[in-house]
DNA sequence: CCAACTCCATGAATAAAATTCATACATTAG
DNA sequence: CTAATGTATGAATTTTATTCATGGAGTTGG
């Protein structure tokens, strides 16, 4: 019969992203390879499974097998996977990690916490750089890894991709742009904005948005962190840019609405800065996949990065 | 990484058989490409699996990891497969079994145990066909299925390999022959035989060995049951031939010493004989591949078969 | 109801891979 | 040393997987 572990990759993408057209994406590969790919194990198999005709399709008894088969083999294969990196180099190391975004503790802790378990002898550590400049720190060895979305092209520096966003814009679901799909840098003339207290080179809003159509929004103000920042917004109090998978939960909850950054959205991308000696040290490696996977699981909408002058995955 | 299933296949068979060469027949490919095969996986990996240069080879601590997942990870791939299987056919069926070859016992047991913790819908039922012709019985419909080595081309019949076998000759570990590669027809001249009670037009011994040399032993005694023809053979009371794999128990108690008949040996196939119309049927395919699977884990030094008219494995 | 989308299927072309073939190399037993 | 057996390897080949280009089917919003 060969089923190969491919097959069922393919499906659990399928599943988890209701496309064809998303699992392929997340695969690396075209809508027209699973196409084929799944017709193949479909008639090897000689049987249908998934429905095609619902959005998100439906599997078929036979499909849910393949894929309850999928998820207890994959993660075991990941297991070695590991397992056999560990085996290969050191098990020890030191991996000192700097935030810049503030939202990014939502996947990292999770992403920390996995990765833990596998690695015992890697001495973790985790701070905040709002205060200070991370990038250095990491060239002077002070920081092993920095999580950024604004890479800085410096000498012995590399940029890992974790994955692409949307940058939105959160609004009260009373404003009167609720509904609307998405705003121009205009309209924000008579807006508060509200953003991380950091500089404002360093957010999408202003370099991608506003400064390009020379606009400032009539006022400024910021929060540390982002409950805070959706608290202010829901209660009217401005509006605040933010990466699309921060704002799922309160999405959820009502308590705000979103809006593109003109009619195509800002999208950016979330890299892992490492320094050019560790980018092929195994626990680095392990700590970059196992904080990919994480944000894949955790995150909604948030797509792949092949691979921009970084290994893929 | 993309380690696939073909790689932890190809692990098990090379750690079953201990070489390339029969790993490679076993999956029924070259052994070049189960070389090019590892060598991929071990470039990829970047590290070896196993020295090349013992026999057995010795698997490092990757090689061993994998073989680890392989041997979790393929039993659950089957038992997915089976489920499939019965998902898309009926689960109900008759399976009345019959075998022309006593030795049969050793691996059938086993075959019907793991059967039928699967199927258990389907009537099992195992009769010994030594005292009438089981084929007729076959076509009637009043058996469903008969294990012989010796298969008669019988429309509506058809015969699936299971694998093939050597027949060999057991002497005393004191017989003037221990020792000797190989014997030739008109050296067991003054021998006394010691077959299965059946016509001697079944049994290979002669009609592919003596009759062809036209020769004749100095007596023949039967013996119904395998354990009583060694006994037999272990005191000196003559010699019989047997499969190659009905006698690795009782080689390696030493009792016995085993002779090729003549320097290439003579090699014969066990079939499962079916009706035609049972042919496609998912219980039985998977009784017969169970079966497959039972023997090539539990007998020794037996060899896969393409396909003989029969769909390949 | 009709664009304009989006998603999926499909045949043909292409790329990639796995495999074989033909050898050479290595090891072991005699 | 030689024969026998097992493994490695480059090149050719075959097979498989994937992409490309396209058409059809179902949805959505004017």
């Amino acid at each position: 019969m060969m089923i190969e572990l491919r097959h069922l990759r393919t499906l659990v993408a399928l599943r988890d992203t209701g496309s064809l057209v998303d699992a392929a994406e997340r695969l690396f590969l075209t809508q027209s390879a699973l196409s084929h790919q799944l017709k193949d194990l479909e008639d090897r198999l000689e049987c249908t499974l998934f429905v095609r005709k619902t959005r998100p399709p439906r599997f078929t008894s036979t499909g849910r097998r393949l894929l309850k088969l999928a998820d207890e083999m994959i993660p075991m294969v990941r297991t070695a996977e590991r397992d056999i990196v560990r085996l290969a180099g050191g098990e020890a190391g030191r991996l000192h990690i700097c935030i810049e975004c503030h939202s990014c503790f939502q996947w990292l802790i999770p992403a920390i916490d996995r990765y833990r378990s596998h690695w015992s002898e890697v001495e973790l550590d985790l701070t905040a750089g709002f205060n200070f400049e991370p990038l250095p720190a990491l060239v002077r060895g002070d920081l092993d890894l920095v999580i950024t979305s604004d890479p800085v092209d410096v000498p012995g520096i590399r940029y890992v991709p974790l994955f692409r966003y949307e940058a939105m814009l959160a609004v009260s679901r009373d404003h009167e742009w609720a509904g609307k799909p998405y705003i121009e840098p205009l309209e924000l003339i008579h807006e508060t904005l509200i953003t991380y207290p950091v500089d404002r080179n360093r957010l999408d809003v202003f370099t991608r948005f506003l400064d390009p159509a020379d606009v400032d929004p009539a006022a400024v103000r910021t929060a540390e962190l982002t409950p805070m920042m959706v608290q202010l917004v829901a209660s009217g109090r401005g509006v605040a840019c933010l990466p699309n998978w921060a704002l799922t939960e309160y999405l959820e909850k009502q308590t705000i609405v979103v809006l593109k950054l003109g009619a195509t959205g800002i999208w950016g991308t979330l890299f892992a800065a490492i320094r050019e000696d560790q980018y092929d040290s195994p626990f680095m490696e392990d700590f970059i996949q196992t904080s990919i996977e994480t944000c894949f699981n955790n995150l909604s909408d948030i797509k792949t990065v092949d691979a921009v002058g970084g290994k893929s995955l």
